[in-house]
DNA sequence: TAATCATATAACTATATACTTATATAAAGC
DNA sequence: GCTTTATATAAGTATATAGTTATATGATTA
């Protein structure tokens, strides 16, 4: 176990972005699978936009990365951020996506997109 | 390795609780050493309602539990907390906060209450 | 090039949050 | 019982935040 240390300044920065239940879950379905705008509009009850500027905040903070296909942007935790420890050991805690994850394969979105 | 799972609710719930700065720190603190809210003082530039209403929200999220004795009431980590392994698996990322105890120990107003 | 689809940004709004100061409670010591 | 010390609570305020709707950007396809 290699425990990174994180500023505390950091540290709390990214709590705070953890500490909201839609960035969490984000968070812990793009653990699981990458995912576009349009697949995580699937799983919660809120506007295009909202899910946008979440994850605008996270990809700020470097949590997550994009990677552009087309007219998709997917999303994905970025492995190479100073925090992916901290995040891993956070995410561990957090309860299975498989469920969040069957909704968004039930309506299949990412079918147009011919993946 | 136990990897105790807690609901997302809870999870964010904590974890904007740790999203600052000061509550980050106080839970840094006390997993070094109990400490009262006049001990507390000595490490943020805060006034003494500041510091006791972010331990409320600690103690109200179970995250700490306090012990009074005599005039002094002394916060320390709920071990007891179902979100203690979360917790701890957080704080093993915070820097060491020794030079914050150091502070606390030069003007020791806990010398004043006897222990 | 116009229409469509995916996503981002802007502007706004309601609520939450972290402080402040003033005051209340509670224990200890004179 | 009065004063002091430690802590909590109340009330108020400024700022942050998470959502909304409207619009812009950017890629794809007809």
């Amino acid at each position: 176990m290699q425990k990174t240390t994180v500023e505390i300044e950091k540290a709390s920065h990214v709590l705070k972005l953890l500490g909201d239940k839609t960035r969490l879950t984000i968070m812990a379905i793009l653990k699981q699978r990458e995912c576009c705008v349009c697949e995580l509009l699937e799983v919660f009850d809120m506007s295009q936009p909202a899910i946008s500027q979440h994850l605008r905040k996270l990809k700020d903070a470097g949590l997550v990365k994009e990677d552009r296909r087309g007219q998709w942007i997917y999303y994905s935790l970025n492995p190479r951020s100073e925090l992916y420890d901290l995040i891993q050991d956070i995410l561990q805690h957090i309860p299975d996506q498989t469920e969040n994850i069957r909704k968004i394969e039930e309506n299949t979105p990412a079918l147009r997109c011919g993946c």
